[in-house]
DNA sequence: AATAAAACATGACAATTGTCATATTTTGAG
DNA sequence: CTCAAAATATGACAATTGTCATGTTTTATT
């Protein structure tokens, strides 16, 4: 189990790329990625602290990343051959059940995103992104909800699948209405009940 | 190891209710099915036999089920008790990694639905769910390829997240291109290789 | 502190998809 | 075989979201 570090502008591995490694985030957060051939962009996690990734099937047959994944800024990574990992689950029934619980949990995330991509509106798709932001990263302030990872309009918007622009003018709405405060650097969660009425709307 | 068979306008479980048991499609097949508030539905995935469900993480902490396991015509389906199943998966590694990679499958398949509900247009989604019903249900025929699972247009509406006029409108233009033929009952893909390109164009 | 780059913002317009209404055809139960 | 229910089909129109263009503000780096 080796620690490494990434920075800004790098990648942990992309899409595309042989697996070769199992791995935990330990500090900093992670983005998963996913793109198009023409192009576009689509986020599909933010991975933090205690997250695994690449836990999963690819590790198995020799395929290769379905996706990219990404520091968020300074990230640091612990990361295991995956052929050691196997040994490792096999050996450890704990450890197994535990990535049993941890991928059932992922898989769940997954449906419930594919859920509410398929059924819901933009508006609705954003509000429920913050709330999960606020109740996954939120640090309790006095006027709201402090969502910790710096996420820009073209990130939040890449995680819901709506265009930036779109992003941008439906966050200028829930500002208006008081819903929420600031940009990417301090995004503030001010009226958390409403969010979850509009996201059930 | 118990076997019990459904039929129509059955359940096998339902969204919200307590999870007892783990599960495997023996024969037929089976709708995991998610709704909204409001009534809109979206069908997440068409288990086939040998595919397992609820064997996720709801059946750990003793959540709800997730969402609601629907028959599709007569099914037969294994199950078995919650707490034996775990107590077998830490009994027997080789049965706990071959969960461990069918999760990791099921989780990486979710990723891909919800990046192409993410960034795909409504025929281009389309086009991936005929190419992926081709590939795992598809019986190749003189002409072409027929999808063995039985699906109305509205299923695959809610399978791919649009209304169902879009799709038995898009459907019909993908039939005027001959790219595929027939309804539910004999639903035959033509031209495997243009829904590809289609698909990612 | 200066400056380039990135992020945010907004308008005008186009494209996509949904909604509602109404037929027609197919399927399945009796 | 008959008949009701479900599925397919299609048109007119509305709502949502995307595209492109352009300008302002914020952020990060030297």
């Amino acid at each position: 189990m080796t620690e490494t570090r990434y920075g800004k502008g790098q990648y942990i591995f992309r899409e595309g790329d042989p697996t070769e490694y199992f791995h935990i985030v330990k500090e900093g957060s992670v983005k998963c990625v996913k793109s198009s051939l023409d192009g576009k962009e689509c986020t599909l996690k933010v991975l933090m602290p205690g997250d695994l990734f690449c836990c999963d099937a690819s590790a198995f047959d020799g395929a290769s990343h379905p996706g990219t994944a990404q520091p968020m800024g300074d990230v640091s990574v612990l990361r295991m051959k995956k052929d050691a990992y196997f040994k490792m689950l096999r050996a450890n029934p704990d450890a197994a059940m535990e990535v049993i619980r941890y991928l059932g949990t992922r898989l769940n995330e997954a449906q419930e995103k594919a859920k509410v991509l398929a059924l819901d509106r933009a508006d609705q798709r954003l509000a429920s992104l913050l709330i999960s932001l606020a109740e996954r990263s939120g640090v309790p302030e006095p006027n709201g909800i402090r969502v910790s990872v710096r996420l820009t309009r073209q990130d939040m918007a890449n995680m819901v699948g709506v265009t930036t622009e779109t992003a941008i003018r439906i966050m200028a709405r829930f500002k208006k209405a008081r819903l929420v405060s600031g940009t990417a650097a301090r995004l503030v969660i001010r009226d958390l009940p409403k969010l979850r009425l509009l996201a059930s709307t």
